[in-house]
DNA sequence: GTAGCCTTGATT
DNA sequence: AATCAAGGCTAC
């Protein structure tokens, strides 16, 4: 207060309050719960919690709850990436220049705050938005239309932030997520990276972190069912690895969508002798609600997801369900790669010519709409990676609003984005505008989300649609409609 | 297991 | 040579 020369280092560490001693692992910190952090992460612990996981977390609980503790390390943002996989000791790693920009932005706020001769305490309305947060969001060289306004919370700068501020948003029990610089799989690439070094956008050269400048045990292990290994000598983001851990088995959802319909014509067929058989357009209706419902499982088990209140949960999915199931029929497309057909989830194959002749002028638009994106992600040969941060991108709509977690989905939103791009820069070094092109494509599927519902409205309107039907659920909790 | 202090080493 | 965020060590 007198001399406010450096005492900015009063600050208080985000999971605990405890006295920060430097910036660890995404961000300031106090000793212990780097400690913590480093010995969860490097061993791979697993911790349960005996209460409901919402365990306050401060300077005198903290020992009491390691899961808790956990999870607001995560919450907050520490960065499981920053724990080395390799135990090297010393030297810098890529967060460095990010630790020197949050340095500038508090030194400039509080320059700010003296200049103006007000107390930090008594205005809260006062603070600048800065971004404080790890997670490459500023980074992004252009955001898609859908932005984010940022709700009064999330721009409350870390130096003012006491832990009682993020227990606000607590999240109930978030998984361990799985180490991914830890695992065995972690596919570490061999020493080619040096020479690639020199071929990366600067912003990136510099923060190449020592895992992958060194070059380390090379690891033979490739991801399974990712059909592109990385060929740069960077790491891909511990995030990415975990979205597509979580992924579902695409042939088990199929047998399971396959079996349904077999049951479902079965009893069609014995039920009654006039026994009109599903038309086409029923057929694919049921396939759709099979498909959603295997979208909700997803949902319901995948990181992140889970840690939320089912109320928020339903806003969520109520939102973006269309476009998680257009998402899913586009990269079925994208992955099929052929132009004149289209590949249905239970492996039947389709003319795209008869399906166009047979479909009214609305759902040839629809189909045409979609083969054109389908076509625009094959040109920039879109993996199933980015597949995986895509769905967690539009899940986590921070458009949404009413949210009891707001600021949650909002730095998921962000997290992700941020691992989606340091991805594309580790895969496509030489490509840097491919991280602006894809999530320029998220509108578009969007677009496309919106006129399926509404020919699905009208479809429901007029009769076609089987009574039942999740789909016809979700478009009414979305809308008014009928 | 925790947390304070120590060592290391790329970056500046 | 100084910095400082990684990992290591060890008494509690």
């Amino acid at each position: 207060m007198e001399y406010g020369y450096d005492a900015d280092l009063e600050e208080l560490c985000p999971v605990c309050g405890d006295k920060v001693s430097g910036y660890h692992y995404g961000l300031l910190t106090c000793e212990s719960c780097k400690g913590f952090f480093k010995r969860t992460v490097q061993n791979n612990k697993r911790y349960t919690c005996a209460e409901s996981q919402d365990c306050k977390i401060d300077k005198t609980q903290r020992k009491r709850c390691p899961f808790c503790r956990f999870q607001k390390c995560l919450t907050v943002g520490m960065r499981l990436e920053a724990v080395r996989a390799d135990r090297m000791r010393g030297g810098r790693n890529k967060f460095g220049p990010m630790y020197k920009r949050d340095r500038a932005l508090k030194q400039q706020k509080k320059a700010l705050i003296r200049a103006s001769g007000l107390k930090m305490e008594t205005t809260p309305l006062l603070q600048l938005p800065v971004q404080t947060d790890y997670s490459f969001g500023s980074m992004l060289p252009s955001l898609p239309p859908v932005s984010t306004p940022k709700h009064a919370l999330s721009t409350t700068p870390s130096s003012t932030a006491t832990a009682a501020d993020y227990s606000l948003y607590t999240p109930g029990c978030m998984p361990v997520p799985a180490h991914g610089p830890l695992s065995p799989q972690y596919p570490y690439t061999s020493f080619p990276s040096r020479a690639i070094k020199s071929e990366l956008p600067d912003h990136y050269a510099s923060a190449s972190s020592p895992d992958s400048a060194l070059g380390f045990t090379y690891s033979e292990h490739t991801q399974t069912g990712s059909p592109s290994a990385p060929p740069a000598g960077l790491p891909v983001p511990a995030l990415v690895l975990e979205f597509v851990r979580c992924e579902q088995d695409e042939l088990q959802v199929r047998s399971k969508i396959s079996a349904h319909l077999g049951h479902l014509q079965q009893e069609q067929s014995s039920r009654s002798a006039k026994a009109e058989p599903l038309s086409t357009f029923g057929l694919m209706c049921h396939v759709a609600d099979q498909t959603l419902f295997s979208i909700v499982e997803w949902a319901r088990s995948c990181t992140f997801f889970k840690e939320l209140k089912v109320g928020d949960q339903m806003k969520l999915l109520h939102n973006c369900w269309s476009e998680l199931l257009v998402l899913d029929y586009i990269s079925r497309q994208v992955h099929h790669g052929k132009q004149d057909s289209i590949l249905l989830i239970t492996g039947q194959e389709v003319e795209l010519g008869s399906l166009l002749a047979q479909a009214g002028v609305t759902l040839a638009e629809l189909v045409q709409g979609g083969q054109e994106l389908v076509q625009h992600l094959q040109e920039l040969q879109l993996d199933r990676r980015e597949i995986a941060c895509f769905k967690y991108l539009i899940l986590f709509n921070p458009d949404v609003k009413l949210l009891e977690n707001q600021v949650y989905v909002e730095s998921v939103y962000e997290q992700v984005s941020g691992a989606l791009l340091e991805y594309t820069l580790c895969v496509y070094p030489q490509h840097v505008e491919r991280f602006s092109q894809l999530l320029l494509r998220l509108p578009e599927l969007r677009a496309l989300s919106v006129q399926a519902e509404d020919y699905l409205c009208y479809k429901h309107l007029s009769g076609e649609v089987p009574c039942n039907n999740l789909l016809i659920e979700m478009l009414h909790a979305k809308r008014a409609c009928v």
